[in-house]
DNA sequence: TGAATAGTGTCTATCAGACACTATCGC
DNA sequence: GCGATAGTGTCTGATAGACACTATTCA
């Protein structure tokens, strides 16, 4: 390692992007902010931005994120998914971005005004099928495998339901971002059957039709073990490059 | 986003560091430099640098630990363990760096020169215990336990054998790793029943003394399904912040 | 009553782990 | 033969997935 004056070591910036996943109207989203300027004017992008001089990498991304919407910091699930540094990912100059995983339950406040051109929760679906500024396709692209293959083994699914939430919403979570549909019997024994994964709060409610249902909060539990598998899907190469 | 003059964004530099593990003498070691400056003069630290401005990350980290040692790249695995950016890490300036993992096989040639005071395998079990410079620690430690992840879905643990290894050597490997005792036969039927795992050589050796054992390759599989899982422990949230 | 959803019971194929047993080498 | 390691066979308990069946609501 070399010295500390600016002339040691080469001119790059470091940015943190955040692939944040919702669900709504039974769709997987992601937020998304429209550029208002060059380059990739006007294109979609994640929401992200220079990391301070003060401040960590994680709170950069919370920051990013809460700059451009009204989630609960405490309903909020952040972990940092990679980084990339690809020379010309930017065309001004060298930019590395620590991109981030952020998931929240589906809330009914719009996206806030930020200071970017416009916001909105966009279906994965469509996303990657367009044209996304820099290498934001791939990122997302990651960041949603990333939130697949931990559903299988963490009960992360439950931070996009709301505070309290019956097992078929649970399950419903499960299958839209997976893209299958499960048995909703085995998924009942086996999430309920799972010590910690969810806490029952006693209630019943009717909102699903049929039956009422019981509703539940989220538990302690932070490791599912045995994993809750996805059908007819090998598990992923989870963090990597 | 804002321009790309120097003013308009924070000083901050970029490394990558690697944990570069291998078994030497039955046990688990990283590669560990000894530095030649101030902070933490004469402490050992995991190989790493800039990152210069024509290359991407995984160049950048390869070419560091080619500094360092011998392997011969095609024996070499590599991939992205995750970022360290908080703010005082480094004392004299803002740096991000960018950890990877590496894997590669035990080998005879000892470290090669390279710019650092000195170089060495370090059994991790003494790194672990030891002060290591700057969040080094944080990041071996983060590296072991995504080695020891990885190698319950997928067959990365071929990376650590010899070109040609008998099944034995294998279980081995898993035992250095995990710090556990596998049961011979039913690791053997397991790895041997997976399509794809290993290719055998339809050669035998005796260097283990006994009945003669076949020799194999690490085949084209990619992941291990179903996984062969650590005993009484559950998987771990892999790549994660 | 019927439609809808909640939740339980049960069967089967598969698999992990334990461990008896056989095979083939060096000495 | 003896000691060592390679490799196979078999049993048992746990689990995933399929699916019959019961429970409780609203219309």
């Amino acid at each position: 390692m070399a010295g500390y004056r600016p002339s040691d070591y080469p001119a790059v910036a470091v940015t943190v992007d955040v692939v944040a996943l919702t669900i709504r109207d039974d769709e997987l989203c992601a937020l998304m902010v429209r550029r208002g300027q060059a380059p990739h004017l006007g294109r979609w992008a994640l929401p992200g931005g220079f990391v301070r001089p003060d401040e960590d990498l994680d709170q950069a991304a919370t920051r990013e994120l809460l700059e451009e919407t009204d989630i609960p910091a405490d309903r909020l699930y952040l972990e940092q998914l990679a980084s990339y540094g690809a020379p010309q990912r930017d065309p001004r100059m060298r930019v590395i971005t620590v991109a981030y995983l952020g998931l929240a339950p589906t809330l009914p406040s719009p996206v806030a005004g930020g200071d970017a051109a416009g916001a909105r929760w966009a279906p994965v679906r469509e996303l990657m099928k367009a044209r996304l500024a820099f290498d934001h396709r791939t990122i997302l692209a990651d960041g949603v495998e990333r939130a697949r293959a931990k559903f299988e083994y963490t009960p992360l699914a439950t931070t996009l339901c709301p505070d309290e939430f019956t097992v078929a919403e649970l399950r419903r979570v499960y299958e839209i971002v997976w893209g299958v549909s499960l048995d909703s019997r085995n998924f009942h024994r086996k999430v309920t059957g799972a010590d910690g994964f969810l806490e029952p709060t006693g209630q019943t409610t009717t909102r699903d039709g049929g039956r009422p249902a019981q509703t539940y909060r989220a538990g302690s539990l932070r490791l599912l073990n045995p994993p809750l598998l996805r059908p007819n899907a090998p598990p992923e190469p989870p963090p990597e490059s």
